[in-house]
This record gives C-alpha cells, sequence and structure tokens, in this order.
DNA sequence: AAACTAGGCAACCAGAGTATTGCATATCCG
DNA sequence: CGGATATGCAATACTCTGGTTGCCTAGTTT
C-alpha cells in the first residue's frame, strides 16, 4: 500500500473523533438512546431516569449538541431535544470505512497466498 | 413503545461506550487507521509521523488495548500492535443499531400519517 | 564486550471534563 | 395574581487525560 493512500485514510477519519467522544459516554450514550426513538423530549423528561442532577443532564446534552448529534429547540418554557441523523451516519461510515480497509487487506493476503 | 423496550434498547448500547470513547481522541483514530492497513506494528514506528513522544502514543496504545480494540504482542526487544477486529464491529453494530431505531420509529410515522 | 535500539517505569503538570449546590428567571395554570 | 414547573447561570470541587522529562532495563548488532 502506498504512503499516500494511507494519509488520504487518516483523513477520511479525522474529524469523526469529536463525534466518537461525544458517544464515549454511557450517561450521553443512554441519551442518544433514548432520543433514538423518535420524540423530542424535554431535559427535565430526559433526567428522569438518570442518577444525575437535571444540570449534569443539561451539560452532556450541550455536549451532543456541540458534536452535532442532538439538536435542541425552544418550546415554551422547556426545551425539547431531537436526534440529529446525520452526524451519527458519519460516524457509521467512519467505522465502516476501518472494517472496509481491513478487509481489503485480507483479500489481497488471501491473494498472496494463492498465488 | 414500551417502557421494557427503551430499557432494553439502552442496554444494548451498555458497555460500547469505551469504545466511544477510545475511539474519540484524534491520534488513537490516527493510529487505529494505520494499524486497519492490516500490519503488526512496533511503538517506535507508530510514533513516527505524529507529533508526540513515544510514551504518549504508548499511553494511547493501552488505552485502545484497555477498550479491546486494539492487542499488543512482545516480539524481541519490539513490541508489536495490531488492530482486534471484533470490538470494531462492536461499536458498528451499536451505531447501526440506533439508526434502525430511527428509521423504525420513521416508518411508523409514515404509517401513521397515511392512515 | 560495547554501543545502539526498543521499550518500560515513575514523577509531575496543566487543562479539560463531570458533577454538585445555590440562586435567578421565565412560563404555565387555576 | 400566586404557586408550581422548567430551565439558565455561576461558583466550586474533584478526577481524568494527555503530554512531558529523566532514567532504567532488555534485546540486537558489530
Amino acid at each position: 500500500m502506498s504512503k499516500a493512500t494511507s494519509v488520504s485514510r487518516r483523513r477520511t477519519l479525522a474529524g469523526s473523533a469529536p463525534v466518537f467522544a461525544a458517544l464515549g459516554d454511557e450517561t450521553r450514550l443512554a441519551l442518544v438512546a433514548r432520543l433514538s426513538e423518535g420524540d423530542a423530549v424535554s431535559i427535565t423528561q430526559l433526567t428522569a431516569g438518570t442518577d444525575v442532577t437535571r444540570q449534569a443532564i443539561t451539560r452532556h446534552l450541550e455536549v451532543l449538541e456541540d458534536a452535532g448529534l442532538v439538536r435542541g429547540t425552544r418550546r415554551g418554557r422547556e426545551r425539547l431535544w431531537r436526534l440529529e441523523r446525520a452526524k451519527l451516519d458519519i460516524a457509521r461510515r467512519s467505522l465502516a470505512q476501518i472494517s472496509d480497509w481491513w478487509d481489503e487487506k485480507l483479500a489481497a493476503l488471501k491473494l498472496a497466498v494463492e498465488d
């Protein structure tokens, strides 16, 4: 494999780290799971069922929002949060990419053995 | 959707957080990308091409190893690292899972509108 | 054996991240 | 209006992270 190829590979992943970092916390992952149910949910509702305070949840939601995984909108006195699908797909593609490279390498090895 | 269902959903994701956390760092993601080329690589080789010290890379590799994403084996005076595909696939499935739940919800919405 | 190369270990440090408490503000509802 | 509800803001405490430097040990090579 050429050096240029591996450089481009790393470039493909660049920028995905913040998304993974945002997902790398049990509480936030639970929030994402909850929001994947589809409905827009308020902070108070999201806090119920966790063992941390509302402020902590707010902070987690902000982290997810900064990563682009979630979006919050105000409705009256409450703030509703919903999942942002696009960034999730980017993360998916990043992992798929790595797996593909791996498969590619295995295929190359197989060919070499068969020669 | 039942409460039991959403609980099981969150359970599916539980345990994936450490893997995402490990991937949530540019340097580590680059290491994973490098290792996805397939070859087992030494710490010194992995350090070349980064702007941090060998010790820093060693720590990153340990983090990846704790997450089960990578495995190191000793060969003579050097330690060779290779990618561990299994955990990567678990992370992939976690993201796919969330996406699927989302799709499921959208489909349900579509049905409701068509009624 | 001597020199070189690869890595391990430990002390240390600055900054980011997680969570708390207390108080203020904005809405909603009877 | 007045109480209850939902959230925002701020100060603070503590731990975790990522990174460094210095020194030591273990294989390799000549």
